[in-house]
DNA sequence: TGCTTATTTCGAGAGATGTCGAAATATTGG
DNA sequence: CCAATATTTCGACATCTCTCGAAATAAGCA
């Protein structure tokens, strides 16, 4: 019996991405940076007005980085962290929804999978 | 200018979707669960199809079913698991995106950047 | 009733995550 | 170099999550 899972690079980065926004915590801060918009925030700035500060902040800043849904560049001193979720929380969706019942009776039209 | 931190109940619910969609097991049994369609598993054909069984499989279901992404049902001795993350799911990266550049000023003002 | 099947609850251990404070690093300016 | 600012690293702790196996519950049937 084959019991290894259909694990794929897709699916683990799709869970990371997921799993980066599983946080009201860094929900609050993403949804700040969303609505900064493009000029993006630092950090002592995103701390103000998300209630996130110091090393809690560094952290959850990390975290939504390495998901790729905000960028971060060097501004002398200041870190300024940028909102590009648009596309990847789309895309996000998308990655689930084509998924869509290719298992099933096709409504229209018959799938073929053995 | 609301400097309160806006937590809500929405906020918390989509960290807990979310959450919930971050794990990459359980976003094998959903992806199992979307491609079967409407009519959905029962527990012992979707650990079969995703590999995900016993209390491990129960456990899982049951995080994706309190995030509103599954329903289950009873019929006989088996539970019905449908995935009903179209909308959901759909409508959770909207959150996000409806918040876009509020905060923001016109994007016809400049700003240094690099 | 008692047997079988299907799923859940319970208990436990390993590992991940969230949070904090203090020290460390990098940058700018005098 | 020294001081001030901005952010990170580190260490620690509590809490949550994942996973498993075994016993418990629920439904259908002889």
């Amino acid at each position: 019996m084959d019991m290894t899972p259909p694990l794929s690079t897709d699916l683990l980065e799709a869970a990371q991405r997921f799993s980066a926004l599983g946080s009201e915590q860094r929900l609050v801060v993403l949804r700040t940076l969303v609505r900064a918009g493009q000029d993006g925030l630092s950090l002592g700035e995103l701390g103000d007005r998300s209630g996130v500060t110091g090393s809690t902040l560094t952290h959850h800043t990390q975290i939504l980085a390495q998901a790729g849904l905000v960028e971060q560049t060097k501004r002398g001193r200041s870190i300024i962290t940028t909102a590009i979720a648009y596309d990847n929380v789309k895309a996000l969706s998308e990655f689930l929804l084509t998924e869509c019942c290719a298992d099933a009776v096709a409504p229209s039209k018959d799938h073929d999978h053995g």
